[in-house]
DNA sequence: TTGCTCCTCACGTCACGTGAGGTGGC
DNA sequence: TTGCTCCTCACGTCACGTGAGGTGGC
């Protein structure tokens, strides 16, 4: 009774490729036997073993692990188990990856079309701010941003151009950072910060180490580089 | 202005690895300058360009893409959409497979604790019908099992033990398979097959195609060999 | 002789991790 | 001289896909 197979034989009858077979046997994970001519030989006791591999890959298992099991070594059960803990958490990771992208391309689809170099900006940002802020930080400052309201927030921008030229003149000139003008800036500089955080402490602090791990360049965008930093710092300390 | 930095201290400002520093420049994602020593001196434009790579890489894109959309070949806005439809493919596959373990982890809370070989067959037998039938035919499935109840199955079983096992006989005994009681028996046959159907014609032909495609052995669970299926077939031909 | 199946290398994939072995400035 | 950082190979990862080049039976 010639009741073994060829592997194009077994190939075509569980959808398989003859190149799979072969990888299969390289590992150890199913080894036929051969024919007088070399070629591969599989009976039934192979063919019995290739279905439960099948079935196991199927279930996401890693070939090696697959190899164990069917050895006997292990629990079969257990290793269920673990490959659901496993999958759940790249479920996880995958989902809030999506979340990411989504909340990018979200913004694209509210927002004006930004050319693709502002778009990488926001991406940037983005990542920044994950960085730095809690998710729940996250959430209220875009409250923060909603309260404020469109309007409102250009004109915050618009202030803080302006305040950010004024400090720059001032040090320029090489005013005393401590004089009555640069004491002006601190307050109006405070009260900027506080309209962004809305007067929120753990929020100021999170910005706080932003603006000290990443620099004023990159925290602000370009808007602020470190000698005006230190300059404003200062009169910031004094007037605390 | 010494603006360049060292890799090393690039990776401890970044979070990121000497190697992986050293493999971006290997594909050309991010090639540094080099001092006269010939270490990596990165200036300004450099760690601008590196965040954004950082920021793309957590959206989870490919580093060849990533290279294109910095070099403005390609539109973000878009790249990015296709990064949703991506992940969410991902996602649902993944999904899927969560899905698959979390039945046969199911049912083997719910039933008594199997050893190891009947697990791989449940796994097997999962795989198989998961093949075969549709998923709005596997829950017309479930709902049937339950109908029938826990008790009924078993005796269902039993009814299908018995009667292979005089189907046996007769095959043994070089009965004619078109004799009175093989017409009995092909009777029998068919009711328990619509008992297990609850004669769905939709159902009956997908298990038809099973035990057809893969052999009565595997299809059965061993319970019936080839020569009995030939022999009992040709009794339900001729009673049909 | 032509087809078809089978065989054995062996490189490529994706983004690095991980040594190995060695050099240059503080 | 000892530490520390830097450098360049080069193999390994996971499960095969994809040729290349050649052989044996119908």
């Amino acid at each position: 009774m010639d009741t073994m197979r060829h592997v194009g034989d077994i190939a075509k009858a569980t959808g398989l490729t003859v190149r799979t077979l072969h990888h299969w046997e390289e590992i150890g994970l199913l080894v036929p036997e051969r024919s007088e001519g070399g070629h591969r030989a599989y009976g039934p006791a192979h063919v019995r073993r290739l279905y439960r591999i099948v079935g196991l890959r199927r279930l996401g298992m890693p070939l090696e692990r697959i190899g164990s099991l069917l050895e006997g070594d292990h629990d079969v059960g257990a290793a269920l188990r673990e490959q659901l803990v496993e999958l759940d958490r790249e479920i996880e990771q995958l989902t809030g990856l999506r979340e990411r992208v989504g909340r990018v391309a979200g913004a694209l689809e509210r927002g004006v079309e930004p050319r693709d170099g502002d778009l990488l900006d926001l991406i940037e940002v983005m990542t920044m701010t994950e960085t730095y802020y809690t998710p729940e930080q996250r959430v209220r400052l875009e409250e923060r941003h909603r309260q404020l309201g469109e309007e409102r927030m250009e004109a915050v921008q618009r202030d803080w151009t302006d305040l950010i030229a004024d400090a720059e003149q001032h040090r320029m000139a090489g005013d005393d950072p401590t004089g009555p003008e640069m004491r002006g800036i601190a307050a109006r500089w405070r009260a900027l910060v506080d309209e962004f955080t809305g007067g929120d402490a753990d929020l100021r602090a999170s910005l706080k180490r932003m603006y000290h791990e990443e620099g004023p360049e990159r925290a602000s965008r370009g808007a602020i580089d470190a000698r005006l930093m230190e300059y404003v710092g200062h009169a910031l300390r004094v007037t605390e």
